[in-house]
DNA sequence: TTCGATTGTATAGAACAATAGACAAATGTG
DNA sequence: CACATTTGTCTATTGTTCTATACAATCGAA
Protein backbone atom coordinates (compact mmCIF):
# COMPACT_ATOMS: atom_id res chain seq x y z
CA UNK A 1 0.00 0.00 0.00
CA UNK A 2 2.55 2.52 1.01
CA UNK A 3 4.83 1.53 -1.55
CA UNK A 4 3.63 2.90 -4.54
CA UNK A 5 4.00 6.55 -3.38
CA UNK A 6 5.43 9.09 -6.25
CA UNK A 7 7.35 11.85 -6.26
CA UNK A 8 7.78 14.99 -8.34
CA UNK A 9 10.89 17.62 -7.24
CA UNK A 10 10.52 21.32 -7.48
CA UNK A 11 13.25 23.93 -6.78
CA UNK A 12 11.67 26.51 -5.13
CA UNK A 13 15.06 28.25 -2.98
CA UNK A 14 16.61 28.96 -6.46
CA UNK A 15 20.07 27.16 -4.93
CA UNK A 16 19.57 24.04 -5.53
CA UNK A 17 17.84 22.57 -3.00
CA UNK A 18 14.72 20.38 -4.23
CA UNK A 19 11.38 20.67 -2.52
CA UNK A 20 8.68 18.09 -3.59
CA UNK A 21 5.50 16.84 -2.76
CA UNK A 22 4.62 12.97 -2.28
CA UNK A 23 1.40 11.45 -3.48
CA UNK A 24 -0.43 9.09 -1.32
CA UNK A 25 2.14 9.18 2.05
CA UNK A 26 -0.99 10.08 4.33
CA UNK A 27 -0.38 13.13 4.19
CA UNK A 28 -2.29 15.75 2.34
CA UNK A 29 -0.77 17.22 -0.72
CA UNK A 30 -1.96 20.74 0.58
CA UNK A 31 -0.40 20.39 4.04
CA UNK A 32 3.01 19.26 2.79
CA UNK A 33 2.93 22.50 1.00
CA UNK A 34 2.04 24.78 3.68
CA UNK A 35 4.74 23.24 5.62
CA UNK A 36 7.28 23.66 3.11
CA UNK A 37 6.09 27.42 2.03
CA UNK A 38 6.56 27.79 6.06
CA UNK A 39 9.77 27.06 5.99
CA UNK A 40 11.03 28.65 2.75
CA UNK A 41 9.73 31.96 4.11
CA UNK A 42 11.40 31.34 7.17
CA UNK A 43 14.84 30.53 5.35
CA UNK A 44 14.38 33.66 3.07
CA UNK A 45 14.62 31.68 -0.08
CA UNK A 46 10.65 32.54 -0.42
CA UNK A 47 8.78 36.51 -0.34
CA UNK A 48 12.31 37.74 0.68
CA UNK A 49 10.52 40.65 -0.72
CA UNK A 50 7.52 40.52 1.60
CA UNK A 51 5.51 39.12 -1.55
CA UNK A 52 4.64 35.60 -2.74
CA UNK A 53 4.31 34.85 -6.35
CA UNK A 54 1.02 34.51 -7.34
CA UNK A 55 -1.00 31.10 -6.56
CA UNK A 56 -0.90 29.90 -10.59
CA UNK A 57 3.08 30.45 -10.57
CA UNK A 58 3.31 28.42 -6.81
CA UNK A 59 1.26 25.59 -8.55
CA UNK A 60 3.03 24.96 -11.36
CA UNK A 61 6.07 24.88 -9.38
CA UNK A 62 4.83 21.91 -6.55
CA UNK A 63 2.80 20.41 -9.43
CA UNK A 64 -0.48 20.57 -8.00
CA UNK A 65 -3.55 22.00 -9.46
CA UNK A 66 -4.27 25.72 -8.11
CA UNK A 67 -7.05 24.91 -5.75
CA UNK A 68 -4.88 22.30 -3.57
CA UNK A 69 -1.89 25.19 -3.60
CA UNK A 70 -5.34 27.70 -2.20
CA UNK A 71 -5.60 25.06 0.40
CA UNK A 72 -2.12 25.37 1.83
CA UNK A 73 -2.37 29.50 1.64
CA UNK A 74 -5.61 29.27 3.56
CA UNK A 75 -3.97 26.97 6.07
CA UNK A 76 -0.69 29.42 6.11
CA UNK A 77 -3.47 32.52 6.29
CA UNK A 78 -5.32 30.97 9.55
CA UNK A 79 -1.75 30.82 11.49
CA UNK A 80 -1.02 34.36 10.90
CA UNK A 81 2.19 33.42 8.58
CA UNK A 82 0.68 34.98 5.24
CA UNK A 83 -2.25 37.57 4.29
CA UNK A 84 -3.93 37.60 0.98
CA UNK A 85 -5.43 40.23 -0.42
CA UNK A 86 -7.80 39.77 -3.40
CA UNK A 87 -6.43 41.64 -6.64
CA UNK A 88 -3.00 42.28 -5.07
CA UNK A 89 -1.47 39.67 -3.76
CA UNK A 90 -0.09 37.30 -0.96
CA UNK A 91 2.41 38.69 1.29
CA UNK A 92 4.83 37.34 3.92
CA UNK A 93 3.29 38.58 7.58
CA UNK A 94 5.87 37.21 9.83
CA UNK A 95 9.26 35.47 9.03
CA UNK A 96 12.25 35.20 11.67
CA UNK A 97 12.84 32.06 13.39
CA UNK A 98 13.93 32.49 17.25
CA UNK A 99 16.98 31.49 18.18
CA UNK A 100 17.46 30.00 21.27
CA UNK A 101 20.80 29.41 23.33
CA UNK A 102 21.71 26.57 25.14
CA UNK A 103 24.42 27.01 27.47
CA UNK A 104 25.51 26.31 31.49
CA UNK A 105 23.34 29.85 32.06
CA UNK A 106 20.45 28.92 30.03
CA UNK A 107 17.33 30.81 31.16
CA UNK A 108 14.26 31.93 29.48
CA UNK A 109 14.14 35.32 29.06
CA UNK A 110 17.49 36.70 28.58
CA UNK A 111 18.43 34.39 25.44
CA UNK A 112 15.52 35.94 23.91
CA UNK A 113 15.58 39.60 24.72
CA UNK A 114 17.41 40.69 21.92
CA UNK A 115 15.06 39.03 19.14
CA UNK A 116 11.93 40.38 20.51
CA UNK A 117 10.16 43.37 22.08
CA UNK A 118 8.50 41.25 24.54
CA UNK A 119 8.55 37.56 26.38
CA UNK A 120 6.35 36.31 29.28
CA UNK A 121 5.35 32.72 30.97
CA UNK A 122 2.31 31.81 32.44
CA UNK A 123 1.72 29.09 34.53
CA UNK A 124 -1.19 26.89 33.92
CA UNK A 125 -1.22 24.52 36.16
CA UNK A 126 0.98 22.94 39.30
CA UNK A 127 0.60 19.68 41.28
CA UNK A 128 2.28 17.89 43.79
CA UNK A 129 2.95 14.35 43.01
CA UNK A 130 5.01 10.61 43.28
CA UNK A 131 8.14 11.14 40.81
CA UNK A 132 7.83 9.01 37.49
CA UNK A 133 10.50 7.09 36.98
CA UNK A 134 12.89 9.34 34.37
CA UNK A 135 11.92 12.65 36.94
CA UNK A 136 13.20 10.88 39.88
CA UNK A 137 16.27 9.75 37.86
CA UNK A 138 16.92 13.16 36.65
CA UNK A 139 16.42 14.58 40.32
CA UNK A 140 18.08 12.41 42.00
CA UNK A 141 14.72 11.32 44.59
CA UNK A 142 13.53 8.24 45.24
CA UNK A 143 10.99 6.89 43.52
CA UNK A 144 7.68 8.26 43.99
CA UNK A 145 9.32 11.12 45.98
CA UNK A 146 6.99 14.08 46.07
CA UNK A 147 7.70 16.32 43.53
CA UNK A 148 5.99 19.68 42.42
CA UNK A 149 5.05 19.89 38.47
CA UNK A 150 4.60 22.69 36.97
CA UNK A 151 3.05 23.25 33.48
CA UNK A 152 3.87 26.50 31.97
CA UNK A 153 3.61 28.40 28.24
CA UNK A 154 5.90 30.93 26.94
CA UNK A 155 5.47 33.68 24.67
CA UNK A 156 7.06 36.26 23.04
CA UNK A 157 5.68 39.07 21.30
CA UNK A 158 2.41 37.69 22.04
CA UNK A 159 3.08 34.35 20.07
CA UNK A 160 3.73 30.85 21.98
CA UNK A 161 7.33 30.25 21.81
CA UNK A 162 7.49 27.07 23.60
CA UNK A 163 5.28 24.76 26.52
CA UNK A 164 7.20 23.29 29.26
CA UNK A 165 6.80 20.65 31.95
CA UNK A 166 9.31 21.31 35.10
CA UNK A 167 9.51 19.08 37.93
CA UNK A 168 11.18 20.27 41.69
CA UNK A 169 11.86 18.39 44.74
CA UNK A 170 8.60 19.40 47.12
CA UNK A 171 10.21 18.59 50.09
CA UNK A 172 13.17 20.92 49.32
CA UNK A 173 11.07 23.69 47.48
CA UNK A 174 7.48 23.85 49.28
CA UNK A 175 5.14 26.76 48.32
CA UNK A 176 7.27 27.21 45.28
CA UNK A 177 4.27 27.36 42.75
CA UNK A 178 2.84 30.32 44.80
CA UNK A 179 6.60 32.05 44.40
CA UNK A 180 6.68 30.95 40.82
CA UNK A 181 3.19 32.68 40.10
CA UNK A 182 4.02 35.56 41.90
CA UNK A 183 7.26 36.62 40.64
CA UNK A 184 6.71 34.57 36.83
CA UNK A 185 10.67 34.04 36.88
CA UNK A 186 12.48 30.10 38.10
CA UNK A 187 15.59 32.32 38.78
CA UNK A 188 13.60 34.86 41.39
CA UNK A 189 11.71 31.95 42.74
CA UNK A 190 14.80 29.85 43.29
CA UNK A 191 16.60 32.72 45.01
CA UNK A 192 13.42 32.78 47.27
CA UNK A 193 14.86 29.25 48.46
CA UNK A 194 18.37 30.47 48.71
CA UNK A 195 19.96 29.35 45.54
CA UNK A 196 22.06 32.17 44.28
CA UNK A 197 22.66 30.75 40.79
CA UNK A 198 21.74 27.48 38.84
CA UNK A 199 23.44 25.50 36.07
CA UNK A 200 22.45 24.09 32.99
CA UNK A 201 23.79 20.57 33.46
CA UNK A 202 22.55 18.52 30.55
CA UNK A 203 20.19 18.52 27.58
CA UNK A 204 18.56 15.73 25.32
CA UNK A 205 17.47 17.21 22.13
CA UNK A 206 14.86 15.50 19.98
CA UNK A 207 11.44 16.64 18.04
CA UNK A 208 8.35 14.93 16.92
CA UNK A 209 4.59 15.78 16.08
CA UNK A 210 2.84 18.24 18.65
CA UNK A 211 0.29 16.08 20.67
CA UNK A 212 -3.34 17.22 21.24
CA UNK A 213 -2.52 19.31 24.21
CA UNK A 214 0.79 21.09 22.54
CA UNK A 215 -1.73 21.28 19.51
CA UNK A 216 -4.08 23.19 21.98
CA UNK A 217 -1.87 25.31 24.34
CA UNK A 218 0.72 26.20 21.34
CA UNK A 219 -2.04 27.44 19.35
CA UNK A 220 -0.31 24.78 16.20
CA UNK A 221 -2.71 22.77 13.59
CA UNK A 222 -2.49 18.94 13.12
CA UNK A 223 1.24 17.69 11.62
CA UNK A 224 3.37 20.44 13.62
CA UNK A 225 6.89 19.87 15.02
CA UNK A 226 7.80 20.22 18.29
CA UNK A 227 11.58 20.73 19.41
CA UNK A 228 11.22 18.77 22.58
CA UNK A 229 14.36 19.63 24.80
CA UNK A 230 14.47 17.67 28.47
CA UNK A 231 17.01 19.45 30.56
CA UNK A 232 18.46 19.21 33.86
CA UNK A 233 19.72 21.95 36.15
CA UNK A 234 21.61 22.38 38.95
CA UNK A 235 22.96 23.90 41.73
CA UNK A 236 26.36 25.88 42.66
CA UNK A 237 26.88 22.09 44.84
CA UNK A 238 26.22 20.21 41.86
CA UNK A 239 22.55 19.06 43.21
CA UNK A 240 19.75 18.26 40.47
CA UNK A 241 17.48 21.39 41.48
CA UNK A 242 15.18 21.00 37.96
CA UNK A 243 13.90 18.68 35.72
CA UNK A 244 12.16 20.18 32.73
CA UNK A 245 10.66 18.58 28.87
CA UNK A 246 10.37 22.01 27.11
CA UNK A 247 8.37 21.81 23.71
CA UNK A 248 9.14 24.87 21.34
CA UNK A 249 7.81 25.26 18.34
CA UNK A 250 9.80 23.88 15.46
CA UNK A 251 8.44 26.54 13.30
CA UNK A 252 9.67 29.66 15.21
CA UNK A 253 12.30 28.26 17.47
CA UNK A 254 16.04 26.59 16.64
CA UNK A 255 18.22 25.92 19.11
CA UNK A 256 21.56 27.34 19.42
CA UNK A 257 24.48 25.07 21.34
CA UNK A 258 27.65 27.15 21.74
CA UNK A 259 30.30 24.20 22.95
CA UNK A 260 33.55 26.81 24.06
CA UNK A 261 35.45 24.05 25.78
CA UNK B 1 -12.10 25.37 6.29
CA UNK B 2 -9.58 24.58 9.53
CA UNK B 3 -11.35 25.12 12.70
CA UNK B 4 -13.71 22.32 12.49
CA UNK B 5 -10.91 20.07 13.18
CA UNK B 6 -12.30 17.48 15.69
CA UNK B 7 -10.31 15.95 18.48
CA UNK B 8 -10.74 12.69 19.85
CA UNK B 9 -8.29 11.39 23.08
CA UNK B 10 -6.72 8.27 24.40
CA UNK B 11 -4.31 7.50 27.13
CA UNK B 12 -1.87 5.24 25.20
CA UNK B 13 0.91 6.25 28.05
CA UNK B 14 -0.75 5.17 31.19
CA UNK B 15 0.64 7.86 32.84
CA UNK B 16 -1.65 10.45 32.85
CA UNK B 17 -0.09 11.67 29.41
CA UNK B 18 -3.02 11.79 26.62
CA UNK B 19 -2.61 10.92 22.89
CA UNK B 20 -4.65 11.98 20.11
CA UNK B 21 -5.98 11.38 16.83
CA UNK B 22 -7.12 14.85 14.96
CA UNK B 23 -9.73 14.62 11.56
CA UNK B 24 -10.18 16.64 9.05
CA UNK B 25 -6.59 18.30 9.72
CA UNK B 26 -4.91 17.04 6.60
CA UNK B 27 -2.71 14.31 8.22
CA UNK B 28 -4.52 11.02 7.43
CA UNK B 29 -5.46 9.25 10.57
CA UNK B 30 -3.40 6.14 9.97
CA UNK B 31 -0.34 8.16 9.63
CA UNK B 32 -0.74 10.13 12.80
CA UNK B 33 -1.91 6.70 14.34
CA UNK B 34 1.64 5.29 13.08
CA UNK B 35 3.50 8.01 14.46
CA UNK B 36 2.42 7.77 17.46
CA UNK B 37 2.63 3.70 18.24
CA UNK B 38 6.11 4.73 16.93
CA UNK B 39 6.78 7.12 19.08
CA UNK B 40 5.41 5.50 22.06
CA UNK B 41 7.30 2.14 21.32
CA UNK B 42 10.73 4.29 21.30
CA UNK B 43 9.24 6.07 24.83
CA UNK B 44 8.63 2.15 25.72
CA UNK B 45 5.02 2.44 26.68
CA UNK B 46 3.71 0.73 24.05
CA UNK B 47 5.22 -2.66 23.33
CA UNK B 48 7.53 -2.71 26.40
CA UNK B 49 7.31 -6.95 26.31
CA UNK B 50 7.92 -7.02 22.59
CA UNK B 51 4.28 -7.50 21.26
CA UNK B 52 1.67 -5.44 20.38
CA UNK B 53 -1.99 -5.19 21.31
CA UNK B 54 -3.75 -6.73 19.28
CA UNK B 55 -5.87 -4.82 16.24
CA UNK B 56 -9.13 -4.47 17.82
CA UNK B 57 -7.87 -3.32 21.32
CA UNK B 58 -5.94 -0.47 19.61
CA UNK B 59 -8.45 0.50 16.86
CA UNK B 60 -10.69 0.46 19.97
CA UNK B 61 -7.99 2.94 22.27
CA UNK B 62 -7.05 5.76 19.40
CA UNK B 63 -11.23 5.42 18.48
CA UNK B 64 -10.87 4.23 14.76
CA UNK B 65 -11.75 1.20 12.56
CA UNK B 66 -9.43 -1.79 12.43
CA UNK B 67 -8.46 -0.81 8.93
CA UNK B 68 -7.56 2.53 9.37
CA UNK B 69 -5.62 0.99 12.36
CA UNK B 70 -4.09 -1.58 10.14
CA UNK B 71 -3.26 0.67 7.97
CA UNK B 72 -0.79 2.48 10.25
CA UNK B 73 0.26 -1.08 11.45
CA UNK B 74 1.67 -1.47 7.84
CA UNK B 75 3.28 1.65 7.91
CA UNK B 76 5.38 0.79 10.39
CA UNK B 77 5.84 -2.84 9.16
CA UNK B 78 7.04 -1.46 5.66
CA UNK B 79 9.66 1.30 7.73
CA UNK B 80 10.81 -2.07 9.91
CA UNK B 81 9.34 -1.08 12.76
CA UNK B 82 7.17 -3.79 13.68
CA UNK B 83 6.56 -7.41 12.46
CA UNK B 84 2.89 -8.81 11.78
CA UNK B 85 2.71 -13.02 12.19
CA UNK B 86 -0.66 -14.44 11.12
CA UNK B 87 -2.72 -15.60 13.93
CA UNK B 88 -0.04 -14.71 16.01
CA UNK B 89 0.45 -11.10 16.44
CA UNK B 90 2.12 -7.94 15.88
CA UNK B 91 5.93 -7.68 17.28
CA UNK B 92 8.19 -4.59 17.67
CA UNK B 93 11.30 -4.86 15.36
CA UNK B 94 13.51 -2.40 16.58
CA UNK B 95 12.96 0.30 19.37
CA UNK B 96 15.92 2.01 20.92
CA UNK B 97 17.10 5.90 20.33
CA UNK B 98 20.31 6.38 19.52
CA UNK B 99 21.66 9.74 21.92
CA UNK B 100 24.24 11.67 19.47
CA UNK B 101 26.59 14.09 21.76
CA UNK B 102 27.04 16.99 20.80
CA UNK B 103 30.11 19.10 22.52
CA UNK B 104 33.32 20.97 21.74
CA UNK B 105 35.17 17.13 20.51
CA UNK B 106 31.98 15.81 18.88
CA UNK B 107 32.67 13.53 16.45
CA UNK B 108 30.44 10.88 14.21
CA UNK B 109 31.38 8.15 15.58
CA UNK B 110 33.17 8.38 18.47
CA UNK B 111 29.81 9.02 20.69
CA UNK B 112 28.35 6.00 19.13
CA UNK B 113 30.62 4.00 19.43
CA UNK B 114 28.98 1.91 22.27
CA UNK B 115 25.67 2.16 21.57
CA UNK B 116 26.21 0.59 18.05
CA UNK B 117 27.48 -2.44 16.73
CA UNK B 118 28.72 -0.91 13.83
CA UNK B 119 28.65 2.55 12.03
CA UNK B 120 29.88 3.83 8.43
CA UNK B 121 29.84 6.64 6.74
CA UNK B 122 28.97 6.93 2.51
CA UNK B 123 30.13 9.52 0.47
CA UNK B 124 27.86 10.08 -1.80
CA UNK B 125 28.90 13.14 -4.01
CA UNK B 126 31.22 15.94 -3.98
CA UNK B 127 31.48 19.05 -6.05
CA UNK B 128 34.01 22.27 -5.67
CA UNK B 129 31.36 25.22 -5.93
CA UNK B 130 31.02 28.83 -4.93
CA UNK B 131 29.96 29.62 -1.42
CA UNK B 132 26.28 30.16 -0.83
CA UNK B 133 26.07 33.02 1.37
CA UNK B 134 25.09 31.40 4.44
CA UNK B 135 28.40 29.16 3.99
CA UNK B 136 30.58 32.10 3.00
CA UNK B 137 29.78 33.63 6.41
CA UNK B 138 30.32 30.11 8.70
CA UNK B 139 33.65 29.61 7.04
CA UNK B 140 34.71 33.28 7.02
CA UNK B 141 35.40 33.47 3.39
CA UNK B 142 34.20 35.61 0.65
CA UNK B 143 31.06 35.50 -0.87
CA UNK B 144 30.98 32.84 -4.25
CA UNK B 145 34.73 31.68 -2.89
CA UNK B 146 35.32 28.26 -4.66
CA UNK B 147 34.38 25.43 -1.54
CA UNK B 148 34.29 21.77 -1.74
CA UNK B 149 30.85 20.57 -0.59
CA UNK B 150 30.55 17.04 0.46
CA UNK B 151 27.13 15.03 0.75
CA UNK B 152 27.32 11.98 2.99
CA UNK B 153 24.95 9.58 4.26
CA UNK B 154 25.54 7.76 7.52
CA UNK B 155 24.43 4.20 9.25
CA UNK B 156 24.83 2.44 11.94
CA UNK B 157 23.75 -1.11 12.18
CA UNK B 158 22.96 -0.62 8.76
CA UNK B 159 20.50 1.38 8.93
CA UNK B 160 20.19 5.37 8.17
CA UNK B 161 21.28 7.57 10.92
CA UNK B 162 21.79 10.88 9.40
CA UNK B 163 22.51 12.77 6.09
CA UNK B 164 24.70 15.65 5.82
CA UNK B 165 26.11 18.56 3.57
CA UNK B 166 29.53 19.38 4.56
CA UNK B 167 31.68 22.66 3.17
CA UNK B 168 35.40 23.22 2.99
CA UNK B 169 37.37 25.77 1.68
CA UNK B 170 38.40 24.61 -1.58
CA UNK B 171 42.01 26.21 -1.47
CA UNK B 172 43.11 25.26 1.55
CA UNK B 173 41.66 21.89 1.31
CA UNK B 174 42.62 20.60 -2.29
CA UNK B 175 41.51 16.88 -3.29
CA UNK B 176 39.80 16.99 0.20
CA UNK B 177 37.10 14.44 -1.18
CA UNK B 178 39.55 11.85 -2.77
CA UNK B 179 41.38 11.62 0.87
CA UNK B 180 37.61 11.35 2.83
CA UNK B 181 36.99 9.13 0.06
CA UNK B 182 40.09 7.09 1.09
CA UNK B 183 40.37 7.24 4.65
CA UNK B 184 35.91 7.98 5.71
CA UNK B 185 36.82 9.56 7.83
CA UNK B 186 36.55 13.29 8.58
CA UNK B 187 39.44 13.16 11.38
CA UNK B 188 41.75 11.22 9.34
CA UNK B 189 41.23 13.44 6.01
CA UNK B 190 41.73 16.34 8.42
CA UNK B 191 45.51 15.12 9.80
CA UNK B 192 46.01 14.66 5.76
CA UNK B 193 46.41 18.32 5.27
CA UNK B 194 47.61 19.08 8.71
CA UNK B 195 45.14 19.74 11.51
CA UNK B 196 45.93 17.56 14.52
CA UNK B 197 42.33 18.33 16.35
CA UNK B 198 39.91 20.52 15.41
CA UNK B 199 36.41 21.74 17.61
CA UNK B 200 32.85 22.20 17.50
CA UNK B 201 32.54 25.76 17.92
CA UNK B 202 28.73 25.99 17.84
CA UNK B 203 25.64 23.89 16.75
CA UNK B 204 22.55 25.25 15.48
CA UNK B 205 19.49 22.84 16.12
CA UNK B 206 16.04 22.76 14.30
CA UNK B 207 14.13 20.52 13.19
CA UNK B 208 11.20 20.02 10.09
CA UNK B 209 9.90 17.83 7.76
CA UNK B 210 12.28 15.55 5.53
CA UNK B 211 12.53 16.91 1.98
CA UNK B 212 12.21 14.93 -1.00
CA UNK B 213 16.06 13.85 -0.89
CA UNK B 214 16.59 13.31 2.57
CA UNK B 215 13.30 10.91 2.26
CA UNK B 216 15.20 8.63 -0.33
CA UNK B 217 18.50 8.41 1.06
CA UNK B 218 17.20 8.51 4.78
CA UNK B 219 14.94 5.61 3.47
CA UNK B 220 11.81 7.84 5.28
CA UNK B 221 8.48 7.68 4.77
CA UNK B 222 6.64 11.14 3.47
CA UNK B 223 6.07 13.08 6.65
CA UNK B 224 8.68 11.61 8.30
CA UNK B 225 10.83 14.22 10.78
CA UNK B 226 14.76 15.24 10.58
CA UNK B 227 16.51 17.03 13.58
CA UNK B 228 19.07 19.76 11.86
CA UNK B 229 22.67 20.26 13.11
CA UNK B 230 23.75 23.47 11.37
CA UNK B 231 27.77 23.29 12.34
CA UNK B 232 31.30 25.44 12.64
CA UNK B 233 34.18 23.31 13.18
CA UNK B 234 37.57 25.29 13.96
CA UNK B 235 40.99 24.16 14.15
CA UNK B 236 43.45 24.67 17.15
CA UNK B 237 43.68 28.50 15.66
CA UNK B 238 40.32 29.05 16.36
CA UNK B 239 39.78 29.29 12.30
CA UNK B 240 36.62 27.74 10.64
CA UNK B 241 37.42 24.70 8.46
CA UNK B 242 34.22 22.87 8.24
CA UNK B 243 30.59 24.41 7.70
CA UNK B 244 28.63 21.28 8.09
CA UNK B 245 24.54 20.93 8.19
CA UNK B 246 23.23 17.32 9.17
CA UNK B 247 19.82 15.93 8.96
CA UNK B 248 19.16 13.12 11.47
CA UNK B 249 16.23 10.44 11.71
CA UNK B 250 14.27 12.45 14.58
CA UNK B 251 12.53 8.64 15.45
CA UNK B 252 16.14 7.02 15.76
CA UNK B 253 18.16 10.07 17.50
CA UNK B 254 18.21 12.39 19.65
CA UNK B 255 21.12 14.94 20.68
CA UNK B 256 22.89 15.28 23.71
CA UNK B 257 24.60 18.62 25.09
CA UNK B 258 26.09 18.53 27.86
CA UNK B 259 26.97 21.89 29.09
CA UNK B 260 29.86 21.76 31.64
CA UNK B 261 30.79 25.60 31.85
C1' DT C 1 -12.53 53.52 -18.24
C1' DT C 2 -10.52 49.58 -20.08
C1' DC C 3 -7.45 45.94 -19.40
C1' DG C 4 -4.33 42.54 -17.36
C1' DA C 5 -3.09 40.35 -13.20
C1' DT C 6 -4.55 38.40 -9.12
C1' DT C 7 -7.44 36.36 -5.50
C1' DG C 8 -12.25 34.48 -4.47
C1' DT C 9 -16.25 31.31 -5.43
C1' DA C 10 -18.87 27.50 -7.55
C1' DT C 11 -19.61 22.94 -9.44
C1' DA C 12 -18.63 18.29 -10.86
C1' DG C 13 -15.91 14.15 -11.27
C1' DA C 14 -11.85 11.16 -9.95
C1' DA C 15 -8.76 9.43 -6.47
C1' DC C 16 -7.95 8.45 -1.75
C1' DA C 17 -9.22 7.71 3.27
C1' DA C 18 -12.23 5.80 6.69
C1' DT C 19 -16.06 2.92 8.16
C1' DA C 20 -18.69 -1.40 8.30
C1' DG C 21 -19.47 -6.25 8.13
C1' DA C 22 -18.21 -10.88 6.84
C1' DC C 23 -15.19 -14.47 6.35
C1' DA C 24 -10.55 -16.85 5.40
C1' DA C 25 -6.04 -18.38 7.20
C1' DA C 26 -2.68 -19.24 10.67
C1' DT C 27 -1.43 -20.10 15.53
C1' DG C 28 -1.53 -22.06 20.06
C1' DT C 29 -4.15 -24.43 23.67
C1' DG C 30 -7.18 -27.64 26.02
C1' DC D 1 -9.43 -32.36 16.87
C1' DA D 2 -12.21 -28.39 18.30
C1' DC D 3 -11.83 -23.89 19.74
C1' DA D 4 -10.61 -19.15 20.75
C1' DT D 5 -7.47 -15.68 19.27
C1' DT D 6 -5.34 -13.08 15.98
C1' DT D 7 -3.91 -11.31 11.43
C1' DG D 8 -5.21 -11.23 6.31
C1' DT D 9 -8.57 -10.45 2.46
C1' DC D 10 -12.81 -8.96 0.24
C1' DT D 11 -16.80 -5.94 -0.89
C1' DA D 12 -19.56 -1.93 -0.27
C1' DT D 13 -20.56 2.78 1.30
C1' DT D 14 -19.50 7.37 2.78
C1' DG D 15 -16.68 11.46 3.39
C1' DT D 16 -12.38 14.06 2.20
C1' DT D 17 -8.91 15.50 -0.99
C1' DC D 18 -7.42 16.68 -5.57
C1' DT D 19 -8.30 17.94 -10.27
C1' DA D 20 -10.58 20.55 -13.98
C1' DT D 21 -13.08 24.30 -15.81
C1' DA D 22 -15.47 28.47 -15.56
C1' DC D 23 -16.46 32.88 -13.96
C1' DA D 24 -16.78 36.76 -10.36
C1' DA D 25 -14.50 40.46 -7.65
C1' DT D 26 -10.75 43.51 -6.59
C1' DC D 27 -6.72 46.14 -7.58
C1' DG D 28 -3.46 48.94 -10.16
C1' DA D 29 -1.78 50.74 -14.30
C1' DA D 30 -2.26 52.30 -19.08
Amino acid sequence: MHDKSQTGTVDLSGQGREQAVTRKSGVALWRQIADQIRQAISAGTLGADGKLPPEMILSERFGVNRHTLRSAIAALVQEGVLRAEQGRGTFVESRQKLSYPISARTRFSTGLREQTRERRSILLADAIEPALSRVAEALGLAPDAPVLRLETLSEADGRPVSRATSWFDAERFPDFARVYAETASITLAFQHFGIEDYFRKSTLVSARHADAADLTDLKLSAGAIVLVARAINVDTAGVSVQYAETRFVADRVELSVSTEA
